[in-house]
DNA sequence: CTCATAGGTAACTGCTAGGTTACCTGTTTA
DNA sequence: TAAACAGGTAACCTAGCAGTTACCTATGAG
C-alpha cells in the first residue's frame, strides 16, 4: 500500500499554504526574480517569506541559483506533474469528461504550434 | 490577484496529510464504505480517523450519507478537478509534453469505450 | 574604503493540527 | 428488552508551523 514516494508528501504539504501557492504563481510570471521582489508582494516579513521559499525549494517546487548578492528563483513543474500523474492514474475513472476537455485544449495548443512552425 | 476561491484552500489543506490522501484512495476503491472500515486501515484511533474524514468532507472531497447506524462515505472528484483546472491554466506553459501524453491516454480510453458500445 | 543592500541564521512565541481518553446517542439483533 | 455495535461530542495534551526581532555575512556602488 506504499505507492506514494515521500517526495510528493513534501510537495503536497508545501502547496497547503496559500502564500506558497501565490509564490509559485509569481515565479511563473517572473522567472529569475529575487527574494526581495517576492517578499514585496506579501504582508509578512522577509524572514517569513524566506522560510516559505525554502519549504518550496525542499519540496522541489522551486529551483534557485545564487548570482552575486541576490538569489534567482525559478519555478519547477516536475513535482506538480507527478501529482497530476498520481491523480489521473488513481482517480482515473472519475475523469472521463474532464479528460475530453483536456483533449480539445491539447489539440488546440498543438494546432497553434504546427501553424507557427509551418 | 484574488483568482482562487476559498473552496480550494480547504481542499489543498485537506490533501496535505498523507492519511487523508490514503483515505481518498480507499473511498475510490470502496464507495459507500463505513467509518469503521476506513478506520481499520490506520494505526490511529477511530476519533482521529473521524476528524480526518470531517476535514475531507468540509473540503468537499467526501460526500457522506447516514444510513441507519452507519455512515456511507463517497469520494467527490470535483475539488480535485478544480485544482487541476487551476494548474493547467496557470502553469499551462509548463505542460506541453505532459499534455501530449494525456491526449494519448484519453484517446485510448475513448477507443475502448467506443468498441464496447459498438 | 565605506556603506547601503540582499540575503541568511538564531532564538523565541502563539496558535492550531493531530492525536488521545472518556463519555454519550441512536440502531440493530439475540 | 438488553446488550452489542456504529457513530458523535467534549476536553485535553503536544509538537510543529508560521510568524516575529535581533544579529551576522557578503557583495555592489559611490
Amino acid at each position: 500500500m506504499r505507492n506514494e514516494p515521500d517526495t510528493l508528501d513534501a510537495a503536497f504539504a508545501a502547496l497547503a499554504h496559500p502564500a506558497r501557492r501565490r509564490m509559485l504563481d509569481l515565479l511563473v510570471q517572473a522567472p529569475g526574480c529575487s527574494v526581495k521582489w517576492v517578499t514585496s508582494h506579501f504582508d509578512f516579513s522577509r524572514i517569513a517569506a524566506m522560510k516559505h521559499l525554502s519549504v518550496l525549494e525542499d519540496a522541489g517546487l522551486i529551483i534557485s541559483e545564487k548570482k552575486g548578492r541576490t538569489r534567482e528563483l525559478y519555478f519547477n513543474s516536475v513535482p506538480i506533474q507527478q501529482i497530476y500523474d498520481r491523480w489521473t492514474s488513481q482517480y482515473g475513472s472519475f475523469w472521463a469528461e474532464r479528460l475530453a476537455d483536456v483533449k480539445e485544449r491539447v489539440e488546440a495548443r498543438q494546432a497553434k504550434g504546427e501553424r507557427k512552425s509551418a
